[in-house]
DNA sequence: CTGAAAGCGCTAACAG
DNA sequence: CTGTTAGCGCTTTCAG
């Protein structure tokens, strides 16, 4: 196959101008030391010409891809994209990170990854070596995991960690989970309610534990006692169903529950349905995920809307702006999610 | 910065294998002439040694960047990521798209450009100039647009032209849109409804006429009459109330009603509740799209399912079929969408 | 502040 | 069937 070449490269930038090859490389990169005069000559042929570099040619000589990856969960990701029940953290994520890589010149490049896997660090070395990329933005459970993150540093590569704090290398960002939880707490407790249940999330994210930190931090606040009032799960549908049955269950039930995802959102509206129970009459019902099937379903919920399209397109300005040589911020960056209220809660009505 | 570079390359292969670079290369990229056993030490050193190619330099010397893009609207891509509604035509695309790419050691990667505007030409080449794809997958309404597929076709880049099967260059692929909308209006016929009315969509795409074609061969094949029963939209919502009121308004109402998107079905759903109709009982309803809105909206919509993973999925094999020298198929490629039936469409109960 | 030379990792073209 | 050579488009040294 014929050797596909570029329509219009540096050199003819350069020879447009009457300039050297560098001169033109220098404003590409907005390096100071050339005199505005001779940046505005080169930048006239630029655009005259139409020229846009290279990222491959980029990426073989310097020291940058101008690729950022945004690696997500394998299993997770493929199982969301089968239901087709619009789970949008993926588009969100291109969202908030295609539209600012853009704005930088940079691409944003989606890779599925497998967490519990033995062959995880081939994998990943493999999207390494052919893309080479700057920057990586990673989302739970990825962001915590010590082997990716510690990989990727050695690499020499950016890491932007969205939703964990522990340990290790890579910029810090979090929608504040304590917080969300403490608004969703005490929107319930503003209502009326003195019996605020809380399915908490898989104990393999960190965040679970922030949400339920939010709720504590809420129910001790109003002097409320906690007792029979937490129930696990691992996110999945069937855990919601079984927390729900222990919060229901107990002698003094919950008045409202607030669920740590959309599916043990559904999970709990399951089992509430099956005894015959309304929502928002007999309880009320709160879900951490703000997904199409909380807010299209009957009734449709108050729910914690996560602004991943925000926290994405910090992490690629964090990355960006460490590339250039910025110092890192200390503290992790914070995108606080919201409450979005609809018609799952309401005060504490019936007697039961 | 320091230049970074690549972990492992062909040279260690090479010097591993004890072989040329060359013919580490003709291992990578499966090339015939080469004898099995140094095949086998080659493959054995990259295992070993975990070696992947680097994209960047494969696309600077060869005529591959194995890079094929996925080329959306972006007006419209990014109100529907706004809107977070669940429409998933961004996921399904990556989801047959890059798990197709993935097996063939292609990225797929997603961009958005404007329709209607002036500087498509220098976006696009702009797109090209940074990316240089192999391949171009496009949707509506970019596939039919005339500008973009030949300037690709200038640029030697492989087109798959998803629901277009206009004249110039490129592979086509269609769902059957015209089957689909004749078994939309069949399970209508079946039902026993004579009156089935149409709500075309934008004429500005090709789709939209091949739908009513299918909706105009059904009723025809039934002998009924079309009169005042084909309504106009441009697919957005506020058309779709329009388009509604005429076909209910008339002397013989539609009992039955085939809507060309989800946003022209809410509309059309919007007009039937202000006029405290009920659906299926008073009016059955089939959405050309089977988006979350549709799903877990009340009722649950009777829709065409669109295998949107699946036709990517197979663009993407069609486009690395003729990167590698295969024929291209004569005629399009055809991925049927099929007819989900849920709870919005019955036999027309009362008389009005 | 600007230019020339070297080389990134890989493949096309051509020899052997 | 295998190896050698040149060069893709750009940036990084290092000189002026």
């Amino acid at each position: 196959m014929a050797r596909r070449k570029q329509a219009v490269t540096i050199k003819h930038v350069a020879a447009d101008a009457g300039v050297s090859l560098q001169t033109v490389s220098r404003v590409i990169n907005k390096e100071p030391n050339v005199r505005p005069a001779m940046r505005e000559r080169v930048q006239a042929s630029i655009e005259k010409l139409g020229y846009v570099p290279s990222i491959a040619a980029q990426r073989m000589s310097g020291s940058r891809s101008y690729l950022i990856m945004a690696l997500n969960d394998r299993e997770r990701t493929i199982a969301d994209w089968e239901k087709r029940e619009g789970t949008d953290w993926v588009d969100q994520m291109m969202f908030g990170g295609m539209l600012t890589c853009a704005e930088h010149g940079y691409r944003l490049i989606v890779e599925l990854i497998d967490t519990h896997s033995d062959h995880i660090e081939r994998e990943l070395l493999a999207a390494i070596a052919a893309l080479q990329p700057d920057g990586v933005i990673l989302t739970p459970p990825h962001s915590q995991n010590r082997q990716i993150v510690d990989l990727l540093d050695e690499h020499n590569i950016t890491i932007a960690r969205i939703g964990s704090l522990t340990g290790g290398p890579g910029l810090r960002l979090t929608m504040d989970d304590e917080r969300a939880a403490r608004l969703a707490t005490e929107h319930l407790l503003a209502l009326g309610h003195t019996r605020v249940g809380f399915i908490a999330g898989s104990p393999e994210y960190e965040l679970s534990a922030w949400r339920v930190d939010g709720w504590r931090t809420a129910m001790a606040a109003a002097g409320l006692d906690l007792e029979g009032l937490l129930a696990e799960s691992d996110f999945s549908l069937a855990s919601g169903e079984r927390a729900a049955v222990r919060l229901l269950d107990g002698d003094a039930p919950a008045t409202a529950i607030i669920a740590s995802n959309d599916q043990t959102a559904l999970g709990l509206l399951n089992v509430v349905r099956s005894r015959g129970l309304d929502v928002p009459d007999d309880l009320s019902v709160i879900s951490f995920d703000d997904t199409p099937v909380v807010r299209f379903g009957y009734p449709p919920l108050t729910a914690i809307e996560q602004p991943i399209a925000n926290v994405t397109a910090r992490a690629v300005e964090l990355i960006i702006a460490a590339r250039a040589g910025e110092k890192p911020p200390a503290s992790p960056q914070v995108v606080p999610a919201g409450l979005v209220v609809r018609e799952s809660t309401a005060a504490p009505k019936r007697r039961r």
